[in-house]
DNA sequence: AATGAATGAGAATTCATTCAT
DNA sequence: GATGAATGAATTCTCATTCAT
């Protein structure tokens, strides 16, 4: 009962893995799923298309071993982010989530690629868990920082907590998709805005939240 | 010089016209354009594979038809409910068309399913001007309801009108996409909420939003 | 029993006629024939698809029409030029029916072209006879030609009359080819020689076909 | 990037190398590049039609590679002639010249059909290069006879060197064509002349060459 | 373990011809 | 007499998957 990565992939020398992740990956995040073609994969590879199926049990294991690397990829910046800003308050927080978003999309463009295309495509396989997976994994960012903005009373008290984080999640989404994808952004032209620019509208954003989630600069108590 | 729909379509008894529409509708908002099968459309409408061709000019042109059938009826839809809600105030306004969408996505779940495909499918025709169009749609409605809200002081005078803009934006479109993604939805289940539910929660939106937007509940002058 | 072209057609009003004519002779001549398309002649014309089957049989019966209108065409041409050079010796004639040819694929290529379209392809309706009418043709006018010159002792005595009438006709005939198309012609630049150039080669050509390539038996020194 | 020819094809067995082929150059033969079906060869050659595609890029594909293996079977047995008549004189070189390209017609008519084929044939990829190839090598051929009957004084001093090559160019290619294609003879009756007429028939019509048309300016009488 | 040849269903598109109006 | 909608077979090409070596 072959599971979707074979072991013989994984005993490959790392080098012979990597090229094939890679080519995958670039593969899957410029056409989607369904358009994605394992004989490219396979000639970006340089390895012989039966190779592939000694080494996954198909098309979709592929996939989803590529899309598996890259969320444990994306989970491990997102801690990092989290503790890294551990002692600032909320809105600073969140404006560095979101340019930390920003920084990472445009180093590994093809991760966020990835994501992009499953979105909305029925065919992916397990597009349903994938998905949850990833909104899961935001909204508990989101709601983690919340929670800790709450506690040390950086927020209005009565605020609605899943609300809110709904809010929060629709917004960082969006506001990365704007920057790469052009057509998205009709309003802040953020896809050719300087890092100084970018900050400036990021700044701009938290306010305009910022005086709805809490009604002065003060702490409540 | 034959333009995208040929005329001998436009000379199609209705029925046969609708037929048609239908099934290429139905068949792209399931599949997405690249994964569309005109020979499935075909087959769908009982009209001959040659038939398609006397129609329109080729897959694409199916396709941009279909989508500029989807949007002027989203447009004719939208214009209504702004002008049902013309002596409102502006928060209510937002309220009403909130759910106004999440409406018309239960009543035209492919039409709202063929706006979704085209998001991220770098192979959709025209895919950045179709885009561009439906969100600068979206941003001018908005806009017009901010504006008419500023003017009727019952906003924050220093609101940013393009940031703010784009976080309604943001907004509208993911809780759209929460109702009928339910992957989407890591919070608030919206997929499965009763009318009087939904309800709730547009107004918890809203009035978290609002708090942000202006300070108190009173006109500013 | 109807015949290559209905009374319909010969009824229409000349200038429709004429357009019919245009559009078809256009599309042979530039695709030959199995690869043209009745399609596209439908539409440079002007008329409907049904109509042209009301005009004639079918595709091979636009076809023969076609042809048999070329080649009325030509036949007459040919006849002035015989009789216009009737007074002279039989080489001046030679040279001036080659340099005639020229002329004629210059100012009318399309019928050229058709001729050339049909030489080698099987699929053309009736070629063997269509090409043995221009052969014949094209022998008829050199042996006439030939004739004159022998009965006016201006060639020599002994010349077998279809050998020579043969290497006439391939040397015309090539001639002819070399100048429309660039590709045939390795050693004489004559698809871009000026007039004069054309002439000279003409009037060279000519020449060594009158004094033979030897003289005699004897070894030169 | 794969030229043309695919590995694959060349580390096929030779039997099915030939198979495949043999059905090639039949159907391009004697239909033509671009009324020549794909479907029809894989069917004749017993493969599956995706099986093609692991061989060749495309149907140019196909095409180039049958062709350059027609053209090298040419080319060898031209050499073969060269080389076997070094010793003799010109005028006998080129008899045996037309009589061994008459047998290798009769021998291979589908090399020389696809050569027929390609010769008016707009749609033909590379065209253009492949004529012009083929009329150099004749064209060449034809030259270095030339050149070594002057070298020896076998032919006539002042004769110019481009324009003869040109006139036994047209004269070679036309009697092959008329042997094989019946329409284009309508003076000698090739195509179903015994063994000794053919020889006959060669030798006038290098004796009319050899003599000229006439031997000097004067009326004969 | 690795290879790479074989497969055939399915894709988009074109075309000559028919026939009811 | 003119129209133009309808047809379906044929075209080239792609792709995931299998399997003998």
């Amino acid at each position: 009962m072959p599971e979707i990565v074979r072991p013989t992939f994984l005993n490959l020398p790392e080098a012979k893995q990597a090229r094939i992740i890679d080519a995958a990956l670039e593969e899957f995040a410029s056409k989607g799923y369904p358009q994605a073609s394992l004989n490219v994969i396979v000639a970006r590879s340089g390895i012989a298309k039966g190779s592939l199926y000694q080494y996954f049990t198909d098309k979709s294991g592929v996939f989803l071993y590529i899309f598996d690397f890259a969320i444990s990829f994306v989970r491990r910046i997102l801690v990092q982010v989290k503790e890294s800003t551990l002692g600032e308050d909320f809105f600073t927080r969140l404006e560095k989530s979101l340019l930390a978003g920003v920084a990472f999309i445009k180093e590994h463009p093809r991760i966020y690629g990835i994501y992009l295309k499953i979105l909305f495509d029925q065919q992916v396989p397990q597009r349903q868990e994938l998905l949850r997976a990833v909104r899961q994994f935001s909204a508990d960012y989101l709601q983690s920082l919340l929670r800790q903005g709450m506690a040390r009373g950086e927020l209005r008290p009565g605020l609605p907590q899943q609300t809110t984080t709904f809010l929060l999640d629709a917004l960082l989404d969006r506001f990365l998709q704007a920057v790469s994808v052009p057509a998205f952004d009709v309003a802040l032209g953020l896809d050719q805005a300087t890092e100084e620019e970018l900050g400036q509208r990021v700044r701009e954003l938290v306010s305009v939240l910022r005086h709805g989630l809490a009604d002065g600069d003060k702490p409540y108590e």
